[in-house]
Formats: C-alpha cells, sequence, structure tokens
DNA sequence: AATGAATGAGAATTCATTCAT
DNA sequence: AATGAATGAATTCTCATTCAT
C-alpha cells in the first residue's frame, strides 16, 4: 500500500526526498485506515498523525488541512484503480464473451475493494458531508468514463447518450454490490461477487453483448 | 410528515400529551432536514433544537442522546416505510406480470425516497460513523425481510438461502439505482427510476419471473 | 468598571438576563486587565475567561470570537469616555479662560486614562496588529470629533480645514503627554498631567485662545 | 539598508565572515518589513526566515529566539538614528534661531520615520507585549539623551530636572507627531511635520527660546 | 555552515450534555 | 415542563525551536 510517489491532491509542500514521501503515504495509510474503521468526520487529524508514528506538525506541513487528506486519499486510491482496470482491459478484448470480460472485471474491482477499506469510505460518502460527497463524486466520474470508454468499443452503435445511462448504471451496479459482500461477513462477500456478476451479465447482454 | 405518534426509538420519556408528541416529531423532521442538508456528523443538536423550534433543553428531555434521535428518526422511517410497501402489496399479486409488480414496487419506493431526503443520509450511511452504520443496517435488514417474503410468495420453490440472496441483492440495486437518482440531477431521477426497472427486470426474470 | 448594560459590539447573543450581562462585564474587564499586562496578541482567551472566572463556553456564547472582545471592550470604553468629556463640557464655558477648560479636560483624561490601563493597549495599538488598529483608529476618531465641536463653539471663525488639523494635533499630543506618564513611574505621571497643559496652552492659545 | 556590520543585539554567534554579516541584516531587513505590515506578534520566524531568502536553520544560527532579533533591530535603528541625528546637530548651532533647529530635526526625523516603517512598530509598540515595550523604552531613552544635551547647551541655565521633563515631553511630541501622520494618509504626512514644527516651536520657546 | 523536516505544547473554537431557574 | 446559560473535553491548526543530514 505504501508506494513511492503519486498523490495528487494540493499538497502544502511536495516532498522533495524519499522520506518525505514514505511520509506521505504513511499520512495516507493511516486515514485510510481510521477512516474505513470511524468514518471521516469522527477521524481526528491528531489520531492519523498518531497512527502513522509521526507528530501533527509533520502532518501539517504536507496537508494544508483536515480535508487535504482526503482528496489526497482519493487521489491515490483513483490512480491506483486507474492502474488496476488498465490491466484488466489492457489489450483488444472486443471480440471475447461477455461474460469473461465482467468476470475479470469484477474480480479485479473486488479485490481492489476489499484490500482498500477506506476506498470504501470514500466511495460509498455520497451522503455524509460536502467533503465526502465531492471525493465520491470524483471517483464516481472517472469509474464511468472508464467504461463509457469501454462500451463505446465494444458496442459502437449504442448511442452517446444511451451508452451514458449504461455506464453510470453498471458503476452503480458494481458499486451497491460490492458493498453488499463489504458490509457483511465472509460467505457474503463470495456471494455478492458472484452475484455481481450475474447482475451485470443479465443487465449488459441486451445493451453490449 | 408531522404524525401523532409511533416513533419506536429510545425515548427518554414516552410523551404523555398529545403536544409531547408534536415535539418530538418536530425534533425530528427538524433531524431529518439538517442531516439531509449536512450528514449527521455535522448536525449538531442545538441546530436540532433552533429549527424544531425548541429548547435544547426539551430535545433532552425527550431523547438521551444525539445518536437516539438518529434511532428514532430511522425507526419512523421504517415504520413509514412499512405503510407504503404494505400499500403495494396489499392484495394477492401472484398473478401479474413481474414486469407490472415492479413497476409499482420502484415508483413508490421512488417516491418515498423522493419525499425523504433525510431517509437517504441514514439509508447510505453504512460507510459512515458506526452509529449510521446501525441505522442503516437495521433499515435495509427490513426491507430485505419484506422481498424476502414477496419472493417466497411469488415462486415458493425457490430455496430459502437463494431467496435471501436473491432479496439481499434486489435491495442493494433498488438502493443503488434511487440513488443514482438522487445524487445527479433531475433529468437523472427520471432516468433512475426507470433503469432500475430494467434492471430489477432483467436481474429477477430468470428467478421469480 | 463592572456596569449594567452598554456593550455595543457585536455580541453573538445579547444576553436577556442580569446575569449575562454581569458575565459579560466580567469578560470585558478580564480582558481589559489582561491586555494591559501582556497585549492583545499574547492573551488568550482561556485566560480571559479563567479570570473572568467563567468558563471558555461561556465566552464564546457571547463572543463570536477573540476579536470581538476587543471590539466591545473598546465599545465600552468609548462610551464610558463619551460620559466623561460631556460632564466636563456639559454647560456653556465659551467665556472661560482657555487655561481653565484645558485643565479640566486633561485632568478629566489623565483620570479615566490611568484607570483603565486596558484602554491604553487598545488605544495605542494602532502599530500592532490590523485588529488592534482598526480599534484605535475608532477611538481616535470618536475623541478628534469631540475637540473638533469644541474648538468650533469656541472659535468659528478657524476654518474647518485648520479645525480638523488642530483638533487631530491636539488629541495626539494628548494622548503621547498620557502615554508619558503612564509608561513611568507615579512621580512622572503628575509631571505628564501638569506637562499636558502646558503643552496644549501653548499650542492652542494661538488658535482659540 | 543593507549594511555592513554594527548589530549590537545578542547575536548567537558573531558572523566572522562578510556573508554572515549579510545574512544578518537580510534578517533583519525582512523582520522589520514583516513586522511593519503585521505587528511583532504576528511574525512568525519562519516568515522573517523566508523573505530573507534563508532557511529556518539559519536564522536561529545566528539569533538565539525571536526576541533577540527585534533586540537586534532596535539596535540597529538607534545606531542608525544617531548618525541622523549627529550630522543634524554636528556643528555649533548655539546661534541659530530655534525655529531653524527645529525645522532641521523635524525634517531629518521625519525622513528616517518614513524611511523606516520597521521603526515605527518598534518605536510605538510601548503598549504591546514587554518584549517590545522592553525595545520601545530602550529607544526613547537613546534619544531623550541626545535632546537632554543638545539643551543643555542651549540653554544651561535651565534645571537638569526641568531639562529632563522638557526633553521627554519634546521627544513624546516628536513621536506623537510623526505617528499622526503615519498612521494616515499622504497629505496628512505633510500637515504632521509641519504641524509637528509648530507645536514644537510653541513649546520649547519659552524654555529654550 | 546550511538546510528544512520534525516536534509538540499551546491557541482558538465547537458542541454534547447538564442543571439552575 | 420548559428554558437556555453554563460547562469543559475534544478538535483543528500554528509556530518557536531543535537536530539529523
Amino acid at each position: 500500500m505504501t508506494q513511492t510517489e503519486p498523490v495528487a491532491g494540493p499538497l502544502r509542500r511536495r516532498p522533495t526526498q524519499a522520506r518525505g514521501w514514505r511520509r506521505v503515504h504513511q499520512i495516507l495509510d493511516a486515514a485510510a485506515g481510521l477512516i474505513a474503521e470511524m468514518g471521516y468526520d469522527n477521524v481526528t487529524t491528531n489520531a492519523i498523525a498518531e497512527r502513522a508514528e509521526t507528530s501533527i506538525g509533520s502532518l501539517y506541513q504536507f496537508f494544508p488541512d483536515k480535508a487535504s487528506i482526503l482528496h489526497a486519499l482519493n487521489a491515490r486510491y483513483l490512480e491506483h484503480l486507474e492502474r488496476v482496470t488498465d490491466e484488466v482491459l489492457a489489450l483488444d478484448r472486443s471480440g471475447e464473451a461477455l461474460a469473461d470480460l465482467i468476470d475479470d472485471v469484477v474480480d479485479a474491482l473486488a479485490t481492489f475493494h476489499h484490500a482498500h477499506p477506506g476506498f470504501q469510505a470514500v466511495f460509498y460518502g455520497g451522503h455524509g458531508s460536502p467533503e465526502l460527497g465531492e471525493a465520491a463524486r470524483h471517483a464516481s466520474e472517472a469509474i464511468v468514463e472508464r467504461l463509457s470508454a469501454l462500451y463505446g468499443t465494444r458496442r459502437p452503435s449504442l448511442p452517446a447518450e444511451r451508452r451514458a445511462v449504461v455506464a453510470t448504471t453498471s458503476m452503480e451496479l458494481m458499486k451497491a454490490m460490492l458493498a453488499m459482500g463489504a458490509l457483511r461477513d465472509e460467505p457474503w462477500r463470495q456471494r455478492a461477487a458472484q452475484e455481481a456478476k450475474t447482475v451485470l451479465l443479465r443487465y449488459l447482454e441486451p445493451e453490449i453483448g
């Protein structure tokens, strides 16, 4: 999880040394964990610093305020997510069966989702505070765009507007099914992934099958 | 919205006079509005009292703490929701086309959903603070039970376990599609409701069609 | 010093009970003392609350922020100062010798000045932080206006522009002479008052003598 | 403004190389500007280092703490001020008209005053924090001593005690009149200088005329 | 010598909750 | 019962100062 660079967010100061980047990622990791555990609003900046094993002063040397931590975290997630989807959709899969495509995408996203509990708090925060809402919207839009492009390639005849609706719907369905697993216990995680594939296949077959 | 009685939650003192119940509902209405606007965590009890046009002291005469307001609000929503679904599923519709059934259920829920912005904040709070999570789980379970019963009636041959999965999935899909409308602008609300019907029909047809 | 009402400043909540007004004045008294001792910037709101024998929460129930305490304090001083000068200049003294008039004004102001060490910190804060500057300007202007009116009555032939310069100069001289006493030890206080009279008489004689 | 040596203050380490002295003066220049802009208390040592285009670490290599920067700045001002007054009072002007003498002194001081906004913040800080107070007292005493000597030369018959009072008063009047100009807009600067001469002449004529 | 990351005590402000009136 | 003033722990963020590199 601790990487070695990209964190878009508006850092107060871009670290120049490797040590700085490590700190930033430690802070984001700590924030991710805490947000997943207690929700963004209930996380204190001091708690983040403590879990990141740094001082509150250091935290504020990199992040101008609490919200910026959220934004940076989100940016890091999106960047990571992009890499994951890129991998899955790397080669031309236009000839492949829809079911196989869905299988791979769902598996990849489920893995990512499960590996990043913090992502969920951000991703599903749309109904919380305005800050969270913005972050969630940002993330959603990024995913929809990806899907829209994919669908366009697979079924060029689909009108742009319809494509937007289908992409948005797919994203929301994915999101819902992943949440279904995440909020329940282990066996449900399996079921959720399986059912996600079923749902998406039945929904998408008539559209881009 | 301001009713005259049932509010399950752990009230500190069950009002004995009509005036008391009115107060309680005023407070819940105020809480609902504020939570929808700024998220549960960002709402202050003082703000709730103010909007409810009562005093903070009076508020604490009925509710032992902030969380209890959330619970009472949730209880009121579930109770209301139950009435709504009861209406839709009142008579025996086992002979009816699945599409028609879905149409009615989605319409009913969409209406309820749209009429109660506060409900959304509670319903989708699963990834926020533990308090919100509990409330959301509670609400979800109530709905799943309803659906499960319905599906059992419609397709008795569906194994219990499968039925649970399908009911839970349906609920999450509904939830997702409603959110898809709620977080975007008006035209999307329409599209979301329409698409919700499509998604559910395609998903449920093979199961209970 | 603890009065029973007027405090113009933008209170967050105008006290409705006598107890409330007492609190506000306690807070202002505490602030005045501390500001005199350590300067506005070095005074903490917690220290003010402590010296006022109230809680920090109560302080913030009346004052929206630290700056508002300064403004309220300044307003109270000006109001008080106005009462003092009103007394001295109550009746028509146009026929009186300039020396006598100056004697009375200087004595009155010296007494006020000495009784309110907090006033000095505000009054002389023009070169400190912007907040203090504003307060000081405010106070100065109020005094200049008073003097200008007085001079106009005494010597109507003095051109308005010249009158403004003379009034402003008088105020600055007063201010300087009072400060000369305040910043040194007791015997200097006496000397300063005496010298203030000398300075003002020599300066004003040719103008409005 | 950036000179090449004397800075009395308690430097942590007297620079040995020219580069060191340059650093010290850069820091003092930066401090002067910032103090003039926002008041001593609101200036951060980091901000000083930044404006001085050096590092916070280097700053602390020369100055043991924040207060020492103030003291060194003050010392530099006094040293500079001494040079200025020396120039004006260089030759024996005992035969000259008082008005001419005052003209020259006021002009010289007004020029200095205007050229060093940082000096004002220090000079008028008597009512702020203890630190500032000490600096201001220091500066005032230096000026009073100068004036006292001058008056003694011009009117040897003036008793020592009276001379002290007159010198102190003169200094405070100067200070006040300069402030009167500094805190207002340009036209007032002119008027203030002019009026300063009037005030001093009328006050001093009977004493040392 | 120079740098700037790191530290953490301390400051302003909020807010759930209590309790005297 | 109702009111709203009072409380103070907790929170976000700053800044003087140190010290490893």
